[in-house]
DNA sequence: TTTGGTGCAAACCGTTTGCATCGCT
DNA sequence: AGCGATGCAAACGGTTTGCACCAAA
């Protein structure tokens, strides 16, 4: 789904509208891009900073944090509603849907061509401006499931913020 | 859209729930419960425990916490996915969908018949067992675009983790 | 009466911030 | 050379936990 080219191109864009924008290209900020480019998971902060630790040995936990919340401000990442603490970023630009497991926070994208062709209702003018439209489908992740059933007697209690 | 009856009938259908279960209806659960049914916003932890305090004024935020959690487990209330750090609660069983905003990270429930109307695709079943559908619009909402007419050289810097 | 629930205070963990140093441009 | 970016360590804020007391069943 994701190929080399396609990740060099967009690393080279972000490094054009940085410069543009008057902000250093520095090492680090095109690693942690490039992290989160080659994800498939929607990675957290803590799990991009163990990514790229590897190629950055010396990099902070923090300047991965800032890195993150800049490209977000750029519009190269978005970040991903959880009902985990953690914060989750996405480099998925293509239009998907999300499969949210309520026992263990996963979220799974899917494609759909339904729904990718539903059109914003004309009363959301009342709330705002709407500019991206996605759907959500809440139920419980294959792994889940499986330990579920291991447990058999299970003290339900799920991952909390 | 809510009425008293409704709510009297549902701490009813929890105490039967609780004593059923072997767990104490105490009189902090029931108003924990009382106060996410009667709140017309998505309230987080501390908003539910600035309004019950003040009907149950020796109640400590803890003990909401505890009590949320175990309204949730026994799905009488849901969790929310959000942007933000704080965890936010739910106990409209309605179908609805969300309006999210996201630069403040606020969430508005709206109704829509066709979006109702969407069914689970079968391709779900290869990720888990799916039981609630929702569509998610993203954008910004009326109060924040004011806010950023208002600032004009805004730093862009949304609500944060 | 008994056992689970509550309130308190301290711990926890993800995230942010102030500051001195470092390295793009 | 200059100034924004980085790394460190300490602060922060939401949430959880251990423990002694309290109250629903």
């Amino acid at each position: 789904m994701k190929n080399d080219n396609d990740i060099e191109q967009r690393i080279q864009y972000l490094i054009h509208c940085l410069r543009e924008a008057g902000i250093k290209a520095t090492n680090q900020r095109l690693e942690v891009f490039r992290t989160v480019l080659e994800s498939e998971e929607h990675p957290d902060a803590e799990r991009v900073y163990q990514i790229v630790s590897q190629r950055v040995p010396t990099i902070s936990l923090d300047t991965v944090y800032r890195t993150l919340w800049l490209l977000k401000d750029l519009d190269f990442i978005s970040t991903i509603e959880t009902t985990q603490s953690k914060t989750r970023f996405d480099a998925n630009i293509d239009t998907h849907h999300h499969f949210v497991c309520s026992e263990c926070g996963a979220i799974i994208d899917f494609y759909n061509d339904k729904f990718d062709k539903l059109e914003i209702p004309i009363e959301i003018e009342e709330l705002g401006t709407a500019n991206r439209l996605l759907v959500e489908i809440k139920g419980i992740c294959n792994k889940c499931l499986a330990n579920m059933t291991n447990d058999q007697i299970k003290t339900k209690k799920g991952e909390r913020k």
